[in-house]
DNA sequence: ACTAGCGTTTTGATCGTTCCAATTGAACGT
DNA sequence: ACGTTCAATTGGAACGATCAAAACGCTAGT
């Protein structure tokens, strides 16, 4: 009674043990009678292949990798929760699976693939937060370790051949900028993180292009303020920008633009409209009614694992899963969405789909790749 | 120089594939001269047992499958983020592995872990969001699956028999309710959930208990509200409950508190203090500056995956982790925390200690298990 | 001296699959 | 009739470990 193998499938239907793997590896080896016969077999046993077997044969476990970071603030935890999610279901849905470790530092990240990779045959891993001169690129390259990355490789976008995808958070801010231009907004202000390369100066550079272009300001940062990240922060800073005249803000964060949002409502002169965007639609946006920027991040967990399944199972040349501005040699930079909430229920609807970053590769489309 | 095996290492000292296998698995069984030749030869080649091999040969794995749901709302996203992170760190101390999957439902779950166990020989699994009526404790248990849960067998508390904990809500907003009255309170309402059996009830409960006791109020259903959850009800709820005359409120989630935070903060006849206490310490409420009951869930991970694997390697009869009120054969109820902020910088800091649940078994102590 | 016992080490078989080379049998051309 | 070709099928070996039992060398007991 117990669960059928190879063998014991073989022995039962008077074939050998390899015709039975034919029918399931190399169909076309088989004659069609026998393999009909077999294929019956095998559904009526409920037969299915040892992983663990195959994964010492093959040397290759289909099953990939990823760190797991601390909870820090949530905020980048709701963002890498739906990342993770889709990878484990893409991962899945091309027969692999999805394997968790966690890693004091970078280092002991790539102490642990290199673990994860002779121990247990893993296939490839995914990083995620990319930094300015992150050292795991080179180290796995250098390894031989199959990886794609969430985040692009800071300041070698154009240099870099390994796999990566990335939100384009420029243009994110951008068309959240021009949104409020549209409307008629004539001083929009920013509410930033403290100055650095990365991700805030990318978010911050879509709004200052904006202002620059739109309205002609010269020296944008009359209407910026800097600051740790945090609701609090959020609305001393938006306090500030409302003395300096500012009538609209896009925010680095949901957390600043959350407590903007309640410095905003405070103020009976400005009619109940809430010209706020924040960034990363988290839940609390969602649930607050506050407008954000949404990362494609499903889109890139599609992409980036379906891009390295299909690699590590030498399915290559598949064209049929978009890419989305390809950069340098394998980047992709994802365009967001703005996810307006507050701001729709006002006048001028049109604007919203307006509101779609050039290029309108959402999430939309690359949510359901055609390649299974 | 590619990776080294047992019998490469053998073949290299001049012993047999079995001695350095028992140097690793059964060291008394080898002369200590020998050992200690063939462990340096080990660490000389940083050789590592295949977990591959090990698995086919033993059958066993060394991993631990868990479901991974869709972020839902991100509040119950957050809590199971850090669950999953401790799950991760305890399983990698006891050498174990975690690998995550997709199930549409609780029917597809059971036979994603069949599959598992079929082909992956994975150890065992945990479930997390049981329900009344749970159909999969027996199921998993008639197929000789492993598990434990995150979440107790509702209604079954006493009868069930598989390894469970949960955190005892009840509790919790009992504590918060005490502390509330003790601060001077006296008319404590509760924002609820809509009626219905698990979760809510529990949480409801222990404010109706301590009202009853400690008020002497005959039906508490005065200052209850109950609505689906989200900021936005919070508010309105808050709203109505302080029209009842209401002056503090226990809330059975952040989103609800929040909600109600915000309308205590525009009335300005509350002087500034804030006497709302959410539920799940979510990183909103952390923001915001909001009280709220910490889930110990790490010390649920770590007491769940601690005895599966436990149970799993034949280590039973180790005592070294502790228990927190053992209830029913292996059930654990933990006491969750109280997390003072907005209250905090009021006057009567002295009442902070008595804010712990009675038994005192926070987080505090389970976070680090003696045991290895 | 012969055997029993013990500590140490080795050998053979096995887990369930895939890779590789070999085998079979039928159809074909000469 | 015979070698050649090709499709279909087969058995041996290997992946890297563990289990079970056998073999080894030694000492001790009778």
């Amino acid at each position: 009674m117990s669960r059928p193998t190879l063998v014991s499938l073989a022995r039962e239907l008077g074939v050998s043990r390899q015709t039975v793997s034919n029918v399931l590896n190399a169909p076309h080896l088989v004659r069609p009678s026998t393999r009909q016969r077999v294929q019956e077999a095998i559904e009526r046993s409920g037969y299915r292949p040892s992983a663990v077997a195959q994964a010492l044969r093959r040397k290759k476990s289909s099953t990939i990798a990823m760190r797991m970071y601390p909870t820090s603030d949530g905020i980048n935890g709701a963002v890498m929760d739906r990342f993770l999610h889709r990878v484990v279901e893409q991962a899945e849905s091309m027969g692999h699976r999805v394997v968790l470790f966690t890693a004091a530092d970078d280092r002991a990240e790539i102490g642990a693939l290199r673990d994860l990779i002779d121990r247990d045959s893993i296939d490839a891993c995914l990083l995620t937060s990319t930094t300015a001169g992150d050292p795991r690129p080179a180290e796995l390259g250098a390894a031989g370790i199959a990886f794609g990355a969430f985040g692009r490789p800071w300041g070698e976008e154009d240099t870099a051949s390994h796999l990566w995808a990335d939100v384009d958070g420029r243009a994110g801010t951008r068309a959240a900028t021009e949104h409020l231009i549209d409307r008629g907004y004539r001083r929009v202000g920013f509410i930033g993180w403290p100055d650095g390369p990365g991700v805030g100066q990318d978010r911050l550079q879509g709004w200052a292009d904006i202002v620059r272009e739109r309205l002609g300001v010269d020296d944008p940062d009359e209407w910026l303020v800097r600051s740790d990240d945090g609701i609090v922060q959020g609305s001393a800073a938006a306090t500030e920008l409302l003395r300096r005249g500012c009538d609209a803000l896009v925010c680095t964060s949901d957390s600043f633009a959350t407590g903007a949002f309640d410095v905003f409502r405070g103020r009976p002169d400005l009619d109940g409209v809430l010209p706020i965007i924040g960034f990363d639609d988290t839940p609390v946006a969602r649930a607050i009614g506050l407008s954000s920027i949404t990362q494609p991040v499903e889109a890139a967990a599609t992409l980036l694992v379906h891009r390295l399944v299909a690699r590590a199972t030498g399915d290559d040349g598949d064209t049929s899963m978009p890419t989305c501005r390809p950069v340098g040699s394998d980047g992709h930079l994802l365009a967001p969405v703005l996810q307006l909430r507050a701001l729709a229920a006002a006048p001028a609807p049109a604007l919203l789909s307006r509101a779609r970053p050039d290029g309108d590769v959402g999430s939309g489309r690359l949510l359901e790749p055609t390649g299974g």
